[in-house]
RNA sequence: GCGUCGGUGGCAGAGUGGUCAAUUGCAACUGACUGUAAAUCAGUCGCCCUUCGGGCUACGUAGGUUCGAAUCCUACCCGGCGCACCA
């Protein structure tokens, strides 16, 4: 079997979203142009089982290789994540069941299947070789490198820097990473920009035993400042938010994000991004909710998701579905939040309630007594975009 | 091993006997405003009690001193940095 070697898309794929191909564009695409089917492959942090629009943009791309042809690896570092940071305070070292890897392992591909066809896509785990190494093999693989090639890494260096500690085994990380390109005997890996490092290592090691691994790493959504999407933001998507939240979060990103996120996060050509005014933030930026939200869970939610948008937050409607919660008789609304989980604690919603934040959808007012009891049918609005109705 | 500094709320990081549920920043939450769940401004931000106010639990762990401890003492646990040692 042979992969597609239509040149016009090839360059496409190499180019959109990319950030660096290593050794060389021209490389890689003499390669890919040869029809010869490559194996690729991207690792995954198993840290939560949750994946976020970054992940989702490497996934677009492994797609777009998949869609040549090319046999795709998404490789659980299971491992890796398992030894556990302890310069990270909360991350307790604790091992993960088989149990938990196999709730895990099903969320994943559950998400990932949300761009990737999963059918043809081989899960592997890279405990499978890893913990089986002696601890002469390890120091025969950390022979390969050396420690000026490890504190080359800008982490490291300004770590040392600011007399920061750094953990001996730090420096197996990449090392690890890098062994699991040869225990697959990969062809290419796929990567966030953030990663270089890691995957570098894994060609320099696949190289040492005389094969070229191509390396392809996918821009990060980062503003024009260069400040990064992260976590931090508190806006971040995930791709198990609902169409609906998906939709409002990247309403709420900064327009400056715009251009960047239509290149990475959508496959809308270019042609057509030139088309889309940008002086009218809104409309861009609702343009891209839609494309984004339709990449991951199709045409119909999109558009239903940005109805409810226009619908909720610019007309101010309320939203036809809500939040459920069961009617107890005779109890309080503060004790029906709280008891649902919906509110963490009575004094939270106190607070609410003295801040004007819980409205009876029925009439339109605020709720002023604390002590209000609940009552069935009752519709309220939470804070500023949460809906519930008592049943 | 020696020396030295330290372990505080989701994070960072003040506080060094009562005025501390603990300054401040970030994050979070609410309100106002807005094209937006952005930005900005204002407020909130341990748990329980209906509010003023009160109660309870918290500052690495366990004891102790004191009318009173995050703050002092003792022991223990964990860590940073420096020195010594170094195949």
């Amino acid at each position: 079997m042979k992969a597609i070697t239509d040149e016009k898309k090839i360059e496409e794929i190499l180019g959109r979203g990319v950030e660096n191909i290593y050794p060389s564009k021209e490389e890689l695409k003499k390669v890919l142009l040869s029809g010869r089917v490559l194996s690729i492959y991207n690792g995954i942090d198993p840290t939560g089982p949750t994946l976020h629009i970054g992940h989702g943009s490497t996934l677009l791309k492994l797609k777009e290789f998949q869609d040549l042809g090319h046999k795709i690896i998404l490789l659980i570092g299971d491992f890796t994540g398992r030894i556990g940071d302890p310069t990270d305070k909360t991350a307790t070292r604790k091992q993960l069941s088989v149990k938990e890897i196999k709730k895990n392992l099903q969320s994943y591909t559950k998400q990932a299947n949300m761009i990737l066809d999963m059918k043809k896509v081989q899960v592997k785990f890279n405990s499978k070789w890893l913990s089986k190494l002696s601890f002469e093999q390890v120091m025969e693989i950390a022979s390969e490198f050396t420690l000026q090639q490890m504190i080359e890494r800008d982490m490291f260096e300004r770590r040392l820097k600011e007399g920061q500690p750094i953990h001996l085994h730090e420096f197996f990380y990449p090392l690890m990473q890098g062994y699991d390109s040869v225990a697959m005997n990969v062809d290419m890996e796929i990567g966030g920009n953030d990663q270089t490092f890691n995957m570098l290592i894994g060609r320099t090691m696949m190289k040492n035993r005389g094969k070229e691994k191509y390396v392809l790493t996918t821009k990060l959504l980062v503003d024009p400042t260069g400040k990064k999407m992260g976590k931090t933001e508190g806006n971040m998507v995930t791709l198990e938010d609902s169409p609906e939240n998906m939709f409002g979060k990247i309403m709420s990103w900064p327009d400056a994000l715009i251009p960047s996120a239509f290149e990475i996060c959508t496959r809308v050509s270019s042609v057509e991004i030139s088309k889309i005014n940008l002086k009218n933030p809104r409309d861009a930026k609702m343009r891209l909710a839609y494309e984004i939200v339709k990449t991951y869970h199709g045409e119909k939610k999109a558009k239903e998701a940005q109805e409810s948008f226009i619908n909720t937050f610019q007309k101010k409607e309320i939203p036809t579905e809500m939040t459920e919660i069961k009617y107890k008789p005779g109890e309080k609304l503060m004790d029906t939040l709280t008891r649902t989980g919906l509110l963490p604690s009575k004094g939270t919603f106190r607070r609410l309630v003295a801040e004007g934040g819980i409205t009876n959808l029925g009439n339109n007012e605020k709720i002023k007594d604390v002590n209000i009891l609940a009552a069935p049918g009752v519709r309220l609005k939470v804070g500023k975009k949460t809906f519930i109705k008592i049943k």
